[in-house]
DNA sequence: ATGGCGCGCGCAGCGCGA
């Protein structure tokens, strides 16, 4: 089993690239976010061409999760149940034995602002939905943009973003906090290269110097430590023209 | 990393992302 996660900003202008990337690398499933799309509009058709199922819950302009998948969705949840929220965030779902939590945690903007504290408040309740989610399902996988580098090797310059957002201590606390439930980084749980990361700004030639963070991850529980074989970083969708500012992270996993 | 780019909305320029 193959699975990965890609905030695409903007399912309509990467759909190309979307496509090509699942027909490269055949996953078992593909978890979106930043899809920015109505689901009226959801190009479900397109996937569905190449043997791909859909899920998804979108919006307007903002936000929007989706999962691209071979095998159909199950116990479809949109949110968090435990947080009235109009933004597209969440979307849980079962795929035979494995549950499947896809999340697209707030920006959180600037540490003190107000986004900042609906993103810790956010976390929270992500906290709690996992910890009885965890409870009900042996085999459980959060992934997508968490919006957190968690430790400073995971932030290319981590003097120049002391105290920032995406790195500051409150959100590192709060991350660690989802670790604590149970939750294995599997990233880390693989020997990597140094300066690994998942998203590099648009502006200032980022990409080209590396000046990135890594706040795209994939968590799993207990159950699925050992059957996970690998988790790496795709880049090469960084480098295609019109690129999405993160890149997929993929874990794979035996039988 | 004072901004810088790219997206959506909508037709100018702003809000937002990270």
């Amino acid at each position: 089993m193959k699975i990965a996660t890609w905030n695409v900003n903007s399912l309509r202008v990467r759909l190309a690239h979307v496509l090509a990337w699942l027909q490269q690398h055949g996953p078992d499933l593909l978890c979106l976010q930043e899809t920015k799309i109505i689901d009226a509009e959801f190009p479900a058709e397109e996937f569905r061409k190449i043997g791909y199922e859909t899920a998804y819950a979108g919006q307007k302009t903002y936000n929007g999760v989706a999962n691209i998948s071979r095998l159909g969705a199950q116990e479809i949840q949109i949110g968090l149940p435990n947080m009235e929220d109009p933004q597209r965030r969440v979307l849980a779902a079962t795929y035979g034995d494995t549950r499947i939590i896809n999340v697209y945690v707030p920006n959180g903007s600037a540490v003190g602002s107000e986004k900042y504290i609906y993103k810790l408040a956010w976390l929270k309740q992500l906290a709690g939905y996992l910890q009885t989610q965890l409870k009900d399902y042996k085999k459980l996988i959060v992934l997508g943009d968490f919006n957190i580098a968690p430790e400073d090797r995971d932030v290319h310059d981590p003097a120049a973003w002391l105290g920032e957002v995406l790195v500051s201590e409150e959100e590192r606390r709060a991350f660690r906090e989802l670790i604590a439930l149970g939750l294995t980084d599997l990233f880390r749980n693989f020997p990597q290269e140094e300066k690994c990361f998942s998203w590099w700004d648009y502006r200032m030639g980022a990409f080209r110097r590396n000046m990135g963070l890594r706040i795209d991850h994939v968590l799993c529980s207990q159950a699925l430590i050992k059957p996970c074989t690998a988790c790496y970083i795709d880049k090469e969708p960084r480098r295609l023209e019109r690129p999405a500012d993160h890149t997929p992270v993929i874990a794979e996993f035996c039988s």
